[in-house]
DNA sequence: CGCTAGCTTGACATTCTTCAACCGGAGTGG
DNA sequence: CCACTCCGGTTGAAGAATGTCAAGCTAGCG
């Protein structure tokens, strides 16, 4: 497999697009300084395994373009995708040598990695690390339940509604892709991917995504492009409340 | 519904059964006084509703006894368990005011509870329990994962015994109720809510654990109390690796 | 030009749910 | 004390949703 070269600014910290929104959002200069002097780049192809599953990982990160994602195997090979990391989200767990889940890149991926020890010093003699770093934990533990309801108890159909919103919402804070209207978007994720994310196989997933092109809920403009003509409906297949959940 | 009378004993920081697993594991001397001057005790009954989705939740807590669940509902009913508290779990949100999901005693329970305003104080002005909350929130996270590998790829065969293993090594660590290679264990939770924890129906369940039964794999003395005779053969039921997922 | 990867579609098999009946013990009122 | 009822649980029969297996499509690439 020729490693096709992925290419991602190294941006200085003041103009990291994740800047705010990262294990760093509430670091004071010197803690900033102190994580400067600990981090460093890498780049990853789509397609590509970041670390295996068992695996000794050296270094905790922040996504900083593109899409990461956790699953576990099965031995008879089932496999259940358990995260999804898209733009600031953190990976790897401090105080744990071997990481618990496979991770690969789905889309072409720069993380922004910090050497785990230093790391785990800044957690203890610093506060400010740690707080984000419950903050966003505390997130993604509301996120992953969010993620057990659609997995235990929603349809086929209501599983792919409810995706296609989330990656919607999570693009358009990021990005302006509204026009008159409609929301257009690229999937970050193969079929089969989609199928570990949902818990399906990648025969229904690509069944239910027709179903819903057929219906005039989605439009699909090559086999990723995304066009959501009425958010509204869709968010009326996710199974979800009216309010999306807002209290 | 007559308010039947729950009455645990309401121990010193000190006596405390959960001391050195709750929130409050790492604190020094002063920090524990801290806690204490913010703490009471709360007692519920089996089936009794705590506190329901989207109210306001002026307290946090550490499970001192018994068994709580956090439960969504869908609008048409459907509901999914999505958390699981058992003695010395975290129960609550900082700096949220209002509760995401229901949360019922699914036995009788008694909460250690902390205002939550206080306790958020003492997050940012002292570090172990800010720590320490971290990890238990990061273990949760990682049993959220496990948990989701169970919903989506799992066989119902599988789930029902995943279950009773989680329970049957929780239980285990806290007490030792093995006598000659048998464990044996009451389940904290009515065929109902196993079938919200496992995203089945209750029939499935039950139907499950006839089979399993019927198997030789678990027994049952009345309808709750499950006798393992043999642990190995349970985890060959459960589609985990042999390991047990140690790494 | 033909191959491959990712995707779609069809036919059939399987698992789980749904609907319904029934069981048994605990609590209750006559 | 007995009948009654309710709750939690079990079991059966039928149906629906999803998985499995297999074929075929399309765009991009060597």
């Amino acid at each position: 497999m020729a490693q096709r070269q992925v290419a991602f600014p190294q941006a200085d910290c003041a103009e990291c697009p994740i800047r705010h929104r990262a294990v760093c959002a509430r670091c004071e200069a010197d803690e900033l300084e102190q994580l400067e002097a600990i981090k460093y780049y890498r780049n990853y192809e789509a397609g590509q395994t970041i670390i295996w599953a068992g695996d000794k990982m050296d270094f905790v990160a922040s996504v900083v373009h593109g899409v990461a994602a956790l699953t576990q195997t099965m031995e008879d090979g089932r496999r259940q995708m358990v995260g999804l990391l898209l733009p600031s989200d953190f990976l790897g767990r401090p105080n744990r040598e071997h990481v618990a889940y496979d991770v690969t890149a789905t889309t072409d991926l720069q993380l922004c990695c910090f050497r785990r020890v230093p790391f785990q010093d800044l957690l203890s003699s610093t506060p400010h690390v740690g707080q984000r770093l419950l903050e966003m934990t505390l997130d993604e533990l509301d996120a992953a339940r969010e993620w057990m309801l659609l997995l235990g108890r929603k349809t086929a159909r209501e599983k792919i509604a409810s995706f296609l919103s989330i990656i919607a919402r999570r693009d358009a804070t990021a990005q302006g892709n509204v026009r008159k209207g409609e929301l257009t978007f690229e999937l970050p994720l193969t079929r089969e991917a989609m199928a570990d994310y949902l818990g399906l196989t990648l025969e229904t997933v690509s069944r239910q995504m027709s179903s819903l092109k057929k219906d005039g809920v989605i439009r699909l403009e090559g086999k990723r492009r995304i066009v959501i003509p009425d958010f509204e409906a869709l968010m009326d297949e996710t199974g979800d409340d009216a309010d999306g959940g807002v209290y």
